[in-house]
DNA sequence: AAATATTTGTCCGTATGTATC
DNA sequence: TGATACATACGGACAAATATT
């Protein structure tokens, strides 16, 4: 085990496997290099090599075949979210609430750029699931999807990869978890929504801003206490 | 391997120490069964279990020591975001400036917080890191390392996990990439960190947010229009 | 088509460090 | 202090699946 850090030589094992990939800009379908020559590379035995890339293979990251090698995989979180959070969780868990202030700050502080790229037809996407979510109102049904869509379609254009996923991690995690808290506001939502798009409609950016402010300070996670923080 | 489901072995083994995790509803800090007995338990040898067991631990769903045994540990989202960045990397690299300005925008996002929370002992530590800093500069060495606690610090009294997950994921990343621009402008940035160790040793809130903000509007990938954004 | 090489899958044994009593 | 239990890490061996010649 490293001295220094403490860190267990297979988690290392998995990190630098991990850069190894970034690096070379390995694409899925690519070969790995062949556990002998990954031992060789990394200067440890081939059961701490396996312990690494098993883990990947168990989390979809990779796939391996007898004869044939290690392929890169397309890689997406459901796994390790399955099974990372298969101990329920109640809405009141911290990790939670820190999740969606994460969210929030994010999409204040590019509710600006978001704005200045959206586009005519993003802007009547929006309004179409307005409908959705009126009509389906009563049903109290789909609303997880509906809002969903609402804000990333948003952010859609802000081109930063980086903020798509985070953000769908986000949901994802919302998703798997406050599944009946989710209509207490409901109403009030719908409104701050309607505000969101009304002002996108007719291009009023400070009545976007500001509708979009009112959005998350409703919330009960926020903690916004002034202008500044966003 | 499982000749039906064509399933190898260690995958079946994760399943089944999961399903065993479930079944008999153990919480977090209970311990799972040593080695020993999972693998007479489940008839298979140590080494496939182990893969199965590092994969959990790896996911953070466990925690293993030697002499200890394994214990099953609480939700926890830290490896989800540590994989974020992984799972959005594609085959351009302008992911890493995306992961940059994320960081960026929470750190302005936050100060506020920051600075309301922090104490005398975590100011006097950013001055000893400032310290470290100008020893090394010189040197050119070990600047990420100080960088990176540097930055930790401010936000280290916040108290939103996320955030630091986030962050930390971020710093891993970069540390795997950007190695030689990192002293194109190393002595203007420990001009803007000595600015803001400034501000807070004289407790100058004003200050510190101007200093923040003039260290970020630095750098090559900030895109920051206007005070609002952030 | 058959033999051979390559690569992953699975098992065993042994030594070491660490936590607990 | 010593003894025991446990995970960590290494190495060797053979089987099974695939690729190559």
């Amino acid at each position: 085990m490293n001295k220094r850090t403490g860190e267990k030589l297979y988690a290392q094992v998995f990190r630098q496997i991990r850069s190894y990939i970034i690096q070379r800009n390995l694409q899925p379908g690519d070969l790995l290099p062949t556990e002998q020559a990954l031992v060789k590379m990394l200067g440890v035995s081939r059961n701490v090599l396996r312990e690494a890339i098993k883990s990947m293979e168990i989390m979809g990251m990779v796939s391996a075949q007898p004869g044939r090698g290690t392929v890169l995989k397309e890689f997406n979180l459901d796994f390790v979210f399955q099974n990372v959070v298969f101990a329920a969780i109640g809405d009141e868990d911290p990790t939670i609430a820190d999740m969606l202030e994460i969210r929030k700050r994010l999409e204040l502080s590019f509710m600006r750029k978001a704005y200045d790229t959206l586009l005519d037809e993003d802007i009547a996407h929006l309004r179409a699931i307005m409908q959705d979510i009126k009509a389906q109102w009563e049903l109290r049904r789909l609303f997880h999807a509906n809002d969903r869509a609402f804000h990333m379609t948003i952010f859609s254009r802000v081109g930063n990869r980086t903020l798509t996923s985070l953000m769908e991690a986000i949901w994802d995690v919302d998703a798997n978890f406050k599944t009946e808290e989710k209509f207490k506001h409901l109403d009030d939502t719908i409104v701050k929504h309607e505000n969101i798009v009304r002002a996108l409609e007719v291009r009023n950016q400070e009545a976007f801003e500001a509708a979009m402010l009112a959005h998350f300070a409703s919330g009960k996670y926020t903690r916004l206490d002034s202008f500044a923080e966003y």
